[in-house]
DNA sequence: GATTAATACCTTGTAATGCAAGATAATATT
DNA sequence: AATATTATCTTGCATTACAAGGTATTAATC
């Protein structure tokens, strides 16, 4: 029971809300990512999943040319992954309602 | 991209929660989460982890006559447990957090 | 110019865990 | 007897975060 078993899932819904604010190359997210609050993210995570994303056409991406290093590859969201992010977020209050009712004991009304 | 994923390492952490309120056996599990809104969840996913939350010695267990039906198996919270409860808790309202700041697009400031 | 550091990407193999499918057992009902 | 309901357990699979390692390009330092 970790904090990594806790993100199987979700991580992937986060990259897109980011990715959908603005167009972002990998390397970056990890930082973004720290930014909202979370320890950073392995490269081995965040690439493996961005490939996953464009090979499931949620993501797009385009190289361009770095101050220093190898080209960036930019992702961008796709009509098929904006959906997929209305999608995540339903589940996630889905989700938040249902953790937060069970560590209340307080059942669903409905 | 699924709920099933959304529950890897959340799931261990609610039957903690229901467990601590009241002392119930398995097949009650599954009932009492749909009480707080989940879809049922598989004997196949609650048995084998409440067994491995025993063997981490997060529960104890003890057999108790049924009205119907084999001896039920119920199970209590241990010191350990409780404390499991506790980080479980902070676990999750860190993960609460930093989602939904990725979502607004709010940075943490601090 | 050679070395080091920083940036940026990718691959391989492992561990964790929810679940479908199937098996077993005991009691109550028909 | 046969069926239904309650209740438990096992096996094997799919998914995914990650550690560890590798490659490539540019900038800064010696």
């Amino acid at each position: 029971m970790t904090t990594t078993q806790m993100m199987k899932g979700i991580l992937d819904g986060c990259l897109l809300a980011i990715i959908k604010d603005k167009e972002v190359y990998g390397y970056e997210l990890a930082e973004k990512l720290e930014g909202y609050g979370f320890n950073s993210f392995s490269e081995g995570t965040i690439y493996p999943l961005l490939m996953r994303m464009q090979k499931e056409e949620l993501v797009t991406s385009t190289l361009k040319k770095s101050t220093a290093g190898p080209k960036r590859k930019y992702y961008s969201l796709t009509r098929k992954g904006e959906q997929e992010l209305i999608n995540f977020m339903e589940r996630w209050e889905y989700l938040k309602g249902n953790v937060n009712r069970v560590l209340n004991h307080e059942a669903k009304n409905d």
